[in-house]
RNA sequence: GCUCCAGUGGCGGAAUCGGUAGACGCGUCGGACUUAAAAUCCGAUUGGGCGAAUAACUCAGUGCCAGUUCAAGUCUGGCCUGGAGCACCA
């Protein structure tokens, strides 16, 4: 075995032999129980960025040990490789967008297998190949036969930047996800799927996720956005009209003073006086120019103009005007508001600006207030309510609802803020659509037998201001499939998120080139067991790749309706405190890592600093320190080679240090295998190798070296690289084979460890006087309460403290502590 | 404004159940080896007080203020700070 070690040599040489023998595939059929583990998969970009290095590091760690611990385990990988930057690479440098994602993605692989991950290279996919997204075009069509997948105009978010309109889970703060401009409203005829159907059953079904951290859970729960209320319907007095409005707080009835619909809302031409019509036409065509920014800005203040009609309260027979304002929003409940500014902080600004009366009808019985200054909008007691008077305004939101839908002008209604996912993208790299819009039957969808929908290759990327995708000759004209007539192919192309919202699926049936995947082998492998990635998928990704699965579940393609059982959120890699980004030139680039440290220490590194879900702080001393280690394990077994032996056999009689040195290993395995079942805390993982290593170092230096001491010697070691080998895996694999093993390490069983021995035969006792520590006294493991009570109380500096002062109680904690109360 | 998460040395972070705060590492300082450097190895390292620089002793200390308890980094209540998400959602 060398002297030194060389990562360089070590880790291709391994990273070879592993490829040859298939050492990571995984059968399907196996007797053990399975284990899918998952790092969600990377647009390719070009490069690895750290981030990426941490993810699958991550996820590698908890495939091995898992493997090791005796489960069939499936770890994959693939690429999300439809989306915008290979077309703008396309447009500005003139190359293939294919072309330029498959260099990429060559690329990249090298930079994966460079890492030593344990991935099943067999079920790798790509979301870009057409034996792919046929699929993701068949799963489309058969949304579309649910109704699940429809196409609509409405005002939808367009990023003028991307040339395409986005998702409303695109819009980050009323700017484009990807490219940060702002974003503006636009009417489109658009497709969407219809995620909202299942609102109620993302909401519910986040109580089964309990392998999912609350913050992920309550931001899904924010963005669906349940909230319980009432419909009522308001007679228009001057038109035969009726203005349904949704409303939390049916209890505040009694206190409307007017009502507002948004500028966009459906009847408000038909509402809208002839003496009023300019400055309501005015104000529309404003409201209209206005940025989704500046629009939704909570400081602006509130505007709005009268319609000139009224509508009747049909609780107290009073007539308040109609007004619209930019701050009802059309595309939420109804519409339409009612205003009751004295419970409402949002009525109460806007009736001040335009002093529009105000009436109290809540008040706290203990402290009422007239609501001048402010709105009241704490829980309270019904007043100028007619019959409901008294109630607690709790119970009155249900028996006012009750009243209204026994009279016929209300209904209890559940809201949601959950809007559909709009999925078109007027993008040439994407999925087509499939569908074609016949000059005669319409749309229709493309027979099955048909797909995929090939994208055309004779585009031209040079267009300004529409989809390259429409200037191919061949693709957009065909014929119908229903009527044989003329038809126009849809030229718009899919979000990259509805690909990436199956794929997982995908993995367990890679190569099937008749089905999307086999319904036994999806229900086999999936759900998912550990799904690791970046918190930026919250929402987005994960949200998305719920509502598929409940899809398909319904459509009888999987039998299970969740797909990820425990997700981990990694943090992000920072460097000098800011996140790693190229505009900031901090960046680290893996490859110069892999080649002046080697991938052990990368590896070893990206999971040493902090626990995975906090972010980590990239030190290039920090490196240095985890190759410094590397390098202290190698030369510890290397100059002590020809004293370890893999059939070592531990004496049953052993002297004090030996014993010790087997306590600590399984102190170890104890303490490292804790630690991994226990949310992957691979930071304390790796500060257990160390103490280890440095124990046994230690050791060393005392050794005689009996028989005895080199068959618990090898114990130890051996241990050591075993627990190690899920991280260092070539140095590992190099040490093992060095020692003379003929198999893997990467086959070997986990360590077990033994209770008795995990324990030491002596421990400290604590003694307390009042809390606090006064001595530390080595005793007998074995001791009873009254011995140990006993022991403390003799102490010398318990006696000192306690110094003829009373002793009130004393408290035994066995194998602890003894805290001794005086006064 | 609402929701979630976090706050511990110079730094990253440890601390099953409430029971020795600061594991492990980074950095720093000191020492050994060397002609010298690098590498390596050994030691110190929460702050204050009293010491002489050691040892011993002692007080304080986990964002702040209360509370529960024999005992609080850990539990409860109220705040402060930072991060993330949502946000004119009626």
């Amino acid at each position: 075995m060398n002297k030194e070690y060389f990562p360089q040599e070590i880790e291709k040489k391994w990273q070879k032999v592993w490829e040859e023998n298939n050492t990571f595939h995984t059968p399907n059929d196996s007797d053990k129980p399975k284990y899918y583990a998952l790092s969600m998969f990377p647009y390719p970009s070009g490069k690895l960025h750290m981030g990426h290095v941490r993810n699958y590091t991550i996820t590698d760690v908890i495939a091995r040990f898992k493997k090791a611990q005796g489960y069939n385990v499936l770890h994959p990988m693939g690429w999300d490789s439809f989306g915008l930057p290979a077309e703008n690479a396309a447009m500005k440098h003139g190359a293939d967008p294919a072309k330029w994602t498959d260099e990429n993605i060559a690329y990249m692989t090298k930079q994966l297998k460079m890492l030593g991950l344990s991935y099943d290279w067999e079920r790798e996919v790509a979301t870009c190949k057409p034996e792919y997204y046929k699929w993701t075009q068949w799963l489309f069509l058969q949304l579309y036969k649910k109704g699940l997948a429809y196409k609509k105009e409405a005002a939808v978010n367009w990023c003028d930047e991307c040339g395409t309109v986005l998702a409303n889970e695109q819009v980050i703060d009323g700017k484009c996800w990807r490219c940060d401009s702002v974003v503006e409203k636009k009417y489109l005829s658009q497709w969407f799927l219809k995620i909202t159907d299942y609102a109620d059953r993302l909401l519910q079904d986040l109580d089964k996720l309990e392998g999912w951290g609350d913050n992920v859970k309550t931001m899904q729960a924010n963005w669906i956005g349940k909230s319980h209320g009432a419909i009522l319907k308001f007679k228009v007095v001057e038109k035969d009209l009726e203005i349904p409005v949704y409303t939390t707080r049916p209890d505040t009835v009694h206190g409307i003073t007017y009502l507002v619909v948004a500028p966009e809302y459906k009847d408000i031409e038909a509402l809208t006086t002839d003496e009023n019509r300019q400055a309501v036409e005015d104000y529309r065509a404003n409201a209209r120019k206005l940025t989704e920014i500046e629009r939704l800005s909570t400081d602006r203040v509130k505007t709005g103009v009268p319609l000139g009609t009224h509508a009747i309260n049909p609780f107290t027979g009073e007539q308040f005007p109609l007004w619209t304002a930019d701050y009802a929003l059309v595309e939420y409940g109804t519409g339409a508001v009612m205003a009751v500014p004295t419970h409402d902080e949002r009525d109460f600004d806007f009736a001040k600006k335009y002093n529009l009366p105000m009436k109290v009808v809540i008040e706290n019985p203990e402290n009422p207030s007239n609501c001048e200054d402010a709105a009241y909008t704490e829980p309270g007691v019904l007043v100028n309510s007619g019959q409901f008077n008294g109630m607690k305004n709790e119970d009155a939101k249900k028996a006012i609802t009750q009243y209204a839908v026994d009279n016929g002008f209300g209904e209890f209604k559940t809201q949601f803020r959950l809007r559909d996912w709009l999925v078109s993208r007027q993008r040439y790299w994407g999925a087509p659509i499939p569908v074609v819009y016949c000059d005669k039957c319409g749309i229709q969808p493309v027979p099955e037998d048909q797909l995929p929908v090939l994208l055309p290759t004779d585009v031209d990327f040079s267009v300004v201001g529409k989809s390259p995708i429409t200037t191919s000759k061949a693709f957009k004209d065909t014929v119908c499939p229903v009527c044989g007539g003329h038809a126009v192919r849809e030229t718009d192309t899919m979000d990259t998120f509805v690909c990436s919202s199956w794929y997982y699926l995908r993995y367990a049936d890679a190569k099937n080139s008749e089905k999307c995947f086999d319904k036994d082998l999806a229900d086999k492998w999936l759900p998912v067991d550990q799904y690791v990635g970046g918190i930026e998928h919250a929402i987005l990704h994960l949200l998305y790749s719920r509502f598929f699965t409940k899809a398909l579940h319904d459509l009888g393609l999987v039998g299970f309706d969740e797909p990820f059982k425990n997700l981990l959120t990694q943090g992000m890699v920072l460097k000098d405190g800011s996140k790693m980004s190229k505009s900031k030139g901090n960046t680290v680039d893996p490859d110069e890592i892999f080649e002046n440290y080697g991938a052990d220490t990368a590896r070893l590194f990206i999971l040493s600093d902090s626990p995975p879900a906090r972010d980590f702080d990239w030190s290039d001393a920090g490196v240095e320190g985890c190759y410094k280690f590397l390098n202290r394990v190698w030369r510890m077994i290397s100059t002590n080679q020809d004293k370890i032996t893999l059939d070592y056999v531990i004496p049953e009689t052993r002297s004090k240090v030996n014993d010790d040195l087997i306590r600590m290993a399984h102190i170890s395995i104890k303490g490292i295998t804790n630690d991994i079942a226990n949310d992957f805390q691979f930071n304390t993982v790796i500060s257990k190798y160390r103490e280890l290593a440095n124990y046994i170092s230690d050791w060393t230096n005392k050794a005689q070296w009996t028989d005895e001491d080199k068959n618990v010697f090898s114990f130890a070691v051996i241990t050591l690289i075993k627990l190690m080998s899920p991280v260092a895996v070539h140095m590992c694999e190099e040490i093992w084979t060095e020692l003379g093993a003929k198999t893997s390490i990467h086959e070997e069983k986990w360590c077990e460890w033994d209770e008795n021995l995990a324990k030491s035969s002596s421990i400290t006792l604590v003694v307390q006087i009042n809390g606090k520590v006064r001595d530390k006294i080595e005793v007998d493991e074995g001791l009873d309460q009254e011995e140990l009570k006993k022991i403390a109380l003799e102490s010398p500096k318990a006696r000192e403290s306690i110094n003829g002062k009373t002793i009130v109680k004393v408290i035994v904690v066995p194998k602890k502590l003894v805290n001794i109360v005086i006064k």
